[in-house]
DNA sequence: AAGTGGTAGTCTCAAAAAGAGACCAGCACT
DNA sequence: AGTGCTGGTCTCTTTTTGAGACTACCACTT
């Protein structure tokens, strides 16, 4: 990680945004934020990352998921123009789902939060344990 | 965004990393994501980055979050060890709270993210309005 | 000819999570 | 004696999520 990155600047920016001017309940930032911070939205994007994939493919990628979600959490992706949706007139018709220029340049940053949480899960798993611990 | 940081190399380890060898279901990164991608954790992290606050402060910084939803965040990211709290025995205690070493170390890429969201939230918006139109 | 499996979903009902608001004890100030 | 501030907990309702049955169409097998 460059520490030049994270300077004062950009964090002064990054505060204002996410602030809207001191006032954190009509955030844009939220607004966006929220939208992949889903249970299943960072873990449909970090696949579709890597490939298209049809949707029984990321059933069974995801095993434990829901049909269900999986639908609703790929059209919402969809709809905020993460993810593009094609429809192939086969028999049976199959549908691939793949990233957008948005959703790629989106990936970039959350990224960079996979890499920090494959470092660090260790040292999450334990302050959970020593919490837990402490708590007995 | 230098281009240099998204190299193949780093690229194969995190996919490693977040399939577990193909095991969507088993991953280490996700127990880390979900941690920090609820609802209201990466707004507090965003907050607790700006400086320590107490707890009624945070209530009237965040207004839409619930006394409840509040405490229990505040926990598990206490739990998780990205969250420090110290209670202060004044009358009537105070209690504040503060980010670890381990969450600054997160808020970090947490940041690019953010970045990402404020120079791209106009671009989300039109999706989704595109999108509304369309279904109409 | 009838059954089996694969396609991408939807529908219903139960379980879990989140939100709303009352309530608590203790102390300071008026 | 009443009001407000501290940081919560408790209960009830609403929303979100999960589990699983069900759909329709076609290819292939038996």
């Amino acid at each position: 990680m460059d520490s030049k990155i994270f300077n004062l600047k950009a964090k002064l920016e990054v505060y204002k945004a996410m602030t809207n001017g001191g006032n954190f309940a009509d955030c844009p930032v939220r607004d966006v934020i929220q939208g992949i911070s889903g249970k299943w939205s960072s873990l449909l994007v970090m696949a579709l990352a890597e490939r298209p994939y049809r949707f029984g493919e990321l059933r069974r990628l995801v095993p434990d998921i829901s049909q269900r979600m999986l639908t609703q959490t790929l059209y919402d992706l969809q709809r905020d123009g993460y993810v593009h949706r094609e429809v192939f007139p086969t028999k049976p018709p199959s549908v691939e789902y793949s990233l957008t220029d948005l959703g790629r340049s989106m990936f970039a940053p959350l990224q960079m939060l996979v890499q920090w949480a494959e470092l660090n899960h260790d040292a999450v798993r334990e302050a959970r344990a020593a919490f837990d611990a402490a708590q007995a």
